[in-house]
RNA sequence: GCUGGUGUGGCGAAAUAGGCAGACGCUAUGGACUUAAAAUCCAUUGGUGGCAACACCGUACCGGUUCGAGUCCGGUCACCAGUACCA
């Protein structure tokens, strides 16, 4: 027999399967479809990680049982290749963003071949070709004719030395991720998207789709709902009210005092008032310096100014209050201004502790002399006039009824989740398609005139301003208002990394339409997406983002579904050799290529996979890999083991069977780690037997198939086990009956300690096993003349036998 | 701090609904083959005691429920991920 060739093998089939269209989709609404997706790639200059295959296999794996199962998958492959790194590379090596990204995509799409994924690789997208990026356009001009997109003027978060604006992401640990400068707030006009608006619904969709269960709550926190009520504080110097927002209105006879975060406007208004403005200005122009990092990293201790010579009303029981600033209230939160609860507020208490502010219980059942009281449960409401004796609840719903009747306050939701901020003053993005015109305003661009491709330039800096390097190009930017036809300006800005992998989904169902972003036929036959794989780091944002989209383009009309992915599941981590994260740093990345070379891409898939959990961060092992090739090429030499027999042999009729039921089982539930094992076994019990007949190794070979396609496919080829090719077979099924064995091996305990095992007919009863194991020789012997107090019997496990 | 998760041999890990803990793989040791090595094959491999059959102990820790707990309940500790003054 000759030896086992994966290089030769391997890329004979990644051709055969090429030459046959064999994974391409097909739009034939005939056959029940599937769709199955993984992330795709940012094409990094760096290649492959390892990271990729695992989620690739993972769904290449479910890809191809389900075309052996009929149906018509579509499992597409493509590239998120806007954004910075790259951009970076082509500032530092004067080389085009385009070219680099070219590069990189092509070296990418090289080694995804190599690893012989089913993708279908006619539908391959890229959000940076301007046949895709006219529809991100065009799904931007359509949120901004709902309202959904407009332009404010928000804090961003700015690198001093590099002169650029970053995104939350690339700020690690309150420096520029890039430069390790320092990084600041300044306000900037940005183009928002009024995801706020869909929080509601963003939130409802969750009951309806498959996800798992940490994913769901991360979304949920992220939307972070909260129920409670807005209160009118009135502020007399003044003359107006201050609204706070709070959570617990049933404690408002325990405000003792107000603080407003140092940006809320009402301040200036107060400015005359504040006897101590000097000290007031000085905290607020160091609060607003801050960035949000040193706000929040600076926590430990409270500080804060309070506004001499203002007053507020305590609309419950008329009391005056002081009204204090602190950067722990935030602007971004609720009205921006508080009501102090200190008693029962753990951040209140500490701050009062500092200030000495008074300190009013109002809920009975804690110790305030020592700390905050924040339970809901359990307290009676006290020093509370017409509250005192009720519960928190009944206090919080006749509270707020209380206040509503009186103009004072009503009910109120928040959310944590904030709006979009959409806009990145970078070259490497797809262009916001508006137009300024000193007549008009903001105009979008016409429908017709999309794509607004990136001009070709030079320098890729961006300016000092800190604007996009795209202002530098006065041809481009200076252009015509579609509306009075005057002269006008391009928005320079382009939009973030986010923008096209929000939809790139829905394109692949119908990835070549020039007059559409997908056809209608074709988006109520593909989507929703069936089951969608990918890492815990995008759990939040892109899933959040991509569901937004979804729903508003379901909202308007545009596709039949309301929530993008019906099923959603997370891979764990792989991790060096030594336990640590892969780095360049570290020295610890593993190349998937060196891996394919040594080993094969059949072997590299198969311990990807086999590793350990799924779900689980797992640490790369080089003994681990030369296991699993000694496994593959284990099976190669099973060919010699063949005999005649073409149906499934009586010896591996059991062994056949269940092996079908267990990896068939474990591939659905992503236990990939034990659908292999159970295969080992299966090589094992053969060679143990010396032999296996042609019926044995066709199912063998079925089940090994979207692990291990190539070699399956050879073996399949090379012993001539059937007409066609394996990609083209169904899946076996197995018969219950033959997954029972004649006899079974049960434990008999004596007195919960294992004794004995015995033999038992697996057709036998509960009572029948008890007369079966009693009348056992040896089992006498260990009950001796004890006293049978109890038998439980658990057939096909154990009998426990309690004596005393 | 909060939320979610994890804790099982020398290592990666298994163990549907409470029912034989450690499947499968790696490592290690011994052996076969070889002039030798690699590769391959065979055997052993949770700990302690014993020549042995066997016995006892063992799933982070403490306690509980049960004939029976890795699994359920209460408490404690450690680690990982996400998030962070959200009123």
């Amino acid at each position: 027999m000759t030896k086992y060739d994966p290089a030769k093998i391997e890329f004979k089939w990644q051709e055969i399967w090429e030459k046959n269209k064999a994974f391409e989709a097909k739009d034939d609404t005939t056959k029940p479809k599937f769709y199955a997706l993984i992330e795709f790639p940012y094409p990094s200059g760096d290649g492959l990680h390892v990271g990729h295959p695992r989620s690739n296999t993972a769904m290449d794996i479910i890809s191809r049982k389900r075309r052996m199962e009929g149906y018509n998958v579509l499992f597409p492959i493509g590239w998120d290749a806007f954004g910075l790194p790259t951009e970076n590379f082509a500032i530092k090596n004067k080389v085009h963003p385009a070219v680099v990204t070219e590069r990189n995509v092509n070296r990418f799409r090289e080694q995804l071949k190599r690893l012989g994924f089913s993708f279908d690789w006619s539908r391959e997208v890229n959000t940076t070709d301007p046949a895709y990026y006219k529809w991100t356009q065009w799904i931007f001009l359509k949120l901004y004719e709902h309202g959904l997109a407009y332009k404010a003027e928000v804090p961003i978060n700015f690198c001093v030395s590099c002169k650029v604006g970053l995104a939350n992401e690339e700020v690690v640990g309150g420096k520029c991720e890039r430069c390790d400068g320092e990084v600041v707030r300044r306000v900037k006009s940005q183009w928002m998207l009024k995801i706020t608006e869909y929080a509601e619904k963003l939130l409802e969709g969750l009951e309806e789709v498959d996800y798992i269960e940490k994913v769901k709550t991360q979304q949920r926190n992220w939307i972070g709902k909260s129920k409670g009520a807005e209160v009118d504080f009135a502020i007399p110097c003044i003359n107006e009210k201050l609204t706070v927002f709070t959570t617990r209105p049933d404690t408002l006879f325990g405000a003792t005092y107000m603080v407003i975060s140092p940006e809320h406007p009402i301040l200036d208004r107060m400015k005359e008032h504040i006897t101590n403005f000097d000290e007031v200005e000085a905290y607020r122009a160091e609060a607003i310096k801050k960035s949000d990092f040193e706000r929040s990293e600076l926590n430990k201790e409270k500080t804060g100014v309070s506004l001499k010579g203002v007053v507020a009303i305590n609309p419950v029981n008329n009391t005056e209050i002081p009204v204090w600033i602190s950067d722990y209230v935030l602007m971004s939160y609720g009205t921006g201004a508080i009501m102090a609860v200190p008693a029962h507020d753990e951040r209140d208490y500490e701050f009062a502790k500092k200030f000495d502010l008074p300190i009013i219980e109002v809920v009975a059942g804690g110790d305030i002399e020592n700390e905050a009281f924040t339970d809901i449960e359990t307290g009676t409401m006290v020093n509370s006039d017409f509250l005192n004796g009720m519960s928190v609840a009944e206090a919080k719903e006749a509270i707020t009824k209380w206040l509503a009747e009186k103009g004072l306050g009503k009910e109120k939701i928040n959310y944590k989740l904030r709006d979009w901020v959409f806009s990145r003053q970078r070259y490497w993005g797809e262009p916001i398609p508006i137009i300024h015109c000193e007549k008009c305003g903001y105009v979008p661009v016409p429908y017709d005139q999309l794509p607004v491709t990136l001009p070709d330039i030079e320098n890729y800096q961006q300016s000092d301003s800190g604007e996009s390097p795209l202002v530098n190009i006065p041809e481009w930017v200076n252009t015509t208002c579609p509306k009075c036809n005057g002269p006008a300006k391009r928005e320079t800005d382009t939009m973030p990394q986010w923008a096209g992998s929000s939809w790139y989904f829905i394109r692949y169902a119908d990835p070549h339409n020039d007059d559409a972003m997908i056809d209608k036929k074709k988006a109520a036959y593909w989507l929703p997406v069936d089951w969608y794989n990918g890492g815990m780091e995008h759990t939040t944002l892109h899933l959040l983002y991509s569901r937004f989209w979804h729903r508003f383009l379901y909202d308007i009309g545009e596709i039949p579904c309301k929530e993008p992915y019906k099923k959603r599941t997370s891979h764990g981590m792989i991790l060096g050799t030594d336990g640590q994260k892969m780095s360049k740093s570290r020295g610890n990345v593993i190349n998937p290529d060196d891996v394919v070379d040594e080993f094969g891409a059949d072997t590299f898939r198969l311990y990807e996979m086999f590793m350990g959990a799924f779900d689980q961060t797992t640490p790369w092992s080089e003994q681990g890999v030369r296991g699993c090739y000694r496994f593959i090429d284990r099976v190669w030499k099973l060919q010699e083991l063949v005999t005649d027999e073409e149906e499934v042999s009586e010896d591996h009729r059991y062994l056949v069977h269940t092996t079908i039921k267990k990896v068939s089982e474990d591939y659905e539930s992503m236990k990939y780690n034990t659908a292999i094992a159970q295969m080992m076994t299966f090589v094992n019990e053969v060679n143990e037997k010396g032999k296996l007949s042609r019926g044995d190794l066709r199912v063998f070979v079925k089940l090994l198939n979207p692990v291990a396609p190539h070699i399956a496919e050879e073996i399949w080829e090379k012993m001539n086990l059937g007409e066609g090719y394996l990609y083209e077979q169904s899946w076996p099924e197995y018969d219950a009956k033959y997954t029972v064995k004649d006899e079974i091996e049960i434990a008999v305990q004596i007195n919960g300690k294992v004794r004995e095992r015995l033999d038992v007919p697996s057709k036998y009863d509960k009572k029948q096993i008890e007369e079966f194991v009693l009348a056992n020789e040896k089992v006498q012997d260990l009950i001796g003349d004890k006293q049978i107090r109890k038998i439980i019997v658990v057939p096909g496990r154990l009998v426990n036998i309690v004596v005393g």
